[in-house]
DNA sequence: ACCATATATATAATATTTCACATATAGTTT
DNA sequence: AAACTATATGTGAAATATTATATATATGGT
C-alpha cells in the first residue's frame, strides 16, 4: 500500500505538520517533547498531528524508554522523498522554520540515545 | 510577495485541485470548460478551486474571448516548480490522473487558440 | 438591443478539521 | 506497587472548507 498523492498533500496541508516534517527531515529523528518544545505547541496537539502523519504513511514511530521518536518512513515513493527534500531545502532558512531549528537546539535536557 | 509553503500546500490539499494542477502542468494551459469536462465536476466547483489556486499565486488566468485559460504562474520559487514537476511525473501515469488526461483528449469541440 | 455562452460569485447548508480539556496508557524509578 | 514521566486518545465545541443552487458578469453573435 503505497502513499497516495492525496494523503501526502493532506498531511502537509497544516502549517504545524509542515513545520514538524521539515524539522524531522533535517534532524532524522525527533521525539514528541522535542517537537513540542521547538514548535511551542501543547503536547496533545503535537501528538495528534504526528498521528496523522503516521497514519498517512509519512512517518514511522519508534519507542525508546519513555520517549517515542518519529522519523520519515523510508518506504515512500522516490518522488515523495524528492518533494520533501526540495521543500526542506527551499524553506528551512526562512521563518518560522529557521527559528524552529534554533528553538530545538536551545532546548535544555534534550533526550538523546547516547545518554540512555 | 512570494508564494509561501503554507499556501502551496493548502492549495494542493484538495484532491480536485491537485488533479487540476497536474493536468494544467502537463498541458501548459487549459480553460475552465476543459477542466470541467476532464474532471467531471460542475462548473462553479471548478471555478472556485481555480480561484483558490490563483489567489495563492500558483496559477495565472488569461481571457481569450469567452474562455479563460489558466496556466502555472512562472513567477514562483524554483523549489515549488520542482515540487509540481516531481509530483506530475510521479503520479500522471496512475489513476485518476491518467484518466483525466484521456477524458480531456476525448473531449469534442474543445476550444483552442488556432480556431479563433 | 437582445440572446447565447463561458465563467465568476453570493449565500446558505453541510461536512471536515482542529483544538481544549480531560483522561488513558505505557514505561521508569523508587 | 505506588508515584512519576512521556505520549496517546476520547469528546464536545469551535473554526474552516466545501458544495449546491441561484444569480451575476463578460464577451460574442444576430
Amino acid at each position: 500500500m503505497t502513499l497516495q498523492a492525496d494523503d501526502l498533500y493532506a498531511a502537509l496541508s497544516h502549517p504545524m505538520r509542515l513545520r514538524a516534517l521539515v524539522l524531522i527531515n533535517q534532524l532524522d529523528e525527533l521525539c514528541v517533547c522535542e517537537l513540542t518544545h521547538a514548535l511551542g505547541l501543547a503536547q496533545p496537539v503535537i501528538s495528534r498531528h504526528l498521528a496523522q502523519l503516521k497514519e498517512k504513511g509519512l512517518l514511522l514511530a519508534r519507542r525508546q524508554g519513555l520517549w517515542i521518536y518519529y522519523r520519515i518512513n523510508d518506504d515512500i515513493p522516490t518522488w515523495v522523498k524528492t518533494v520533501i527534500q526540495m521543500t526542506t531545502e527551499g524553506i528551512s532558512a526562512t521563518p518560522p522554520y529557521q527559528d524552529d531549528r534554533l528553538a530545538l537546539e536551545s532546548m535544555s535536557d534534550r533526550p538523546n540515545q547516547t545518554c540512555c
